[in-house]
DNA sequence: GCTAGGATGCTCT
DNA sequence: GAGCATCCTAGCC
């Protein structure tokens, strides 16, 4: 089991919210550890993505964006949910990955519980309801991922068939395949894809 | 089981 | 003032 060093986000978006499937989403907090393995992932690509907040330009709510990679930008999305993404690109880019569903695995009776008591797969299978399972709110926006409260580990799984496809929830940007997921994981978000649900499946090595 | 529609408040034009 | 990277529930089959 080991942290994803920064080396690890400075990369483009794509090739990192590729790279995030399989690895495991750890926070910390007086209330408890919880975590869970990333099964579904959508990559952002800033200035040449209109689906992308960056897309805009800096603005005060995109600005940890802007900055260096490997930390954490939360936003509020419809005005009620807390949308997780990790800013991930090279120098002198601009990109982002957002979390969309995590299989649990610690803590899941805190989960649980910072879900109302929805049990199973429910836990955790979109933005908005991991960040309220992982206890991650809009106070987490411009967490560092190399300090102790959220940080991402790898310990050495790698799903055998992934898939990618169209991105989940968006007006803009609806053919490119830019959503990463876990093929026949139940613990992938229900969300309609904007486009074709499937563009490919990819065979990964066992590990 | 599936689908449609309302809630909700921040952000940008 | 309109639009939104969503979630939940009621209603229907």
């Amino acid at each position: 089991m080991s942290r994803l060093p920064r080396t690890f986000y400075e990369r483009r978006s794509p090739d990192a919210a590729r790279d995030l499937i399989g690895k495991v989403l750890v926070t910390e907090s007086s209330a408890g550890r919880t975590s869970g393995r990333i099964v579904e992932t959508e990559a952002y690509c800033g200035g040449s993505d209109p689906a992308s907040h960056a897309y805009r330009g800096l603005t005060a709510r995109n600005a940890v964006m802007f900055g260096p990679s490997g930390f954490l930008y939360v936003y509020l999305s419809y005005g009620v949910h807390a949308c997780c993404n990790v800013v991930t690109s090279p120098e002198h880019e601009v990109g982002a990955v957002l979390l969309r569903a995590l299989e649990p695995l610690e803590g899941i009776e805190l989960m649980t519980a910072r879900r109302g008591g929805r049990p199973g797969r429910d836990l955790c299978n979109g933005p908005g309801k991991l960040c309220q399972a992982l206890g991650i709110g809009l106070e987490a926006n411009g967490t560092d991922l190399e300090g102790d409260a959220i940080w991402i580990e790898d310990d050495g799984h790698a799903p055998q068939l992934l898939g990618i496809g169209s991105r989940v929830g968006i007006t803009a940007g609806t053919d490119l395949p830019l959503r990463y997921f876990v093929l026949n994981s139940p613990y992938v978000s229900p969300g309609k894809p904007a486009g074709p649900a499937l563009v490919s499946m990819v065979k990964q090595p066992e590990s």
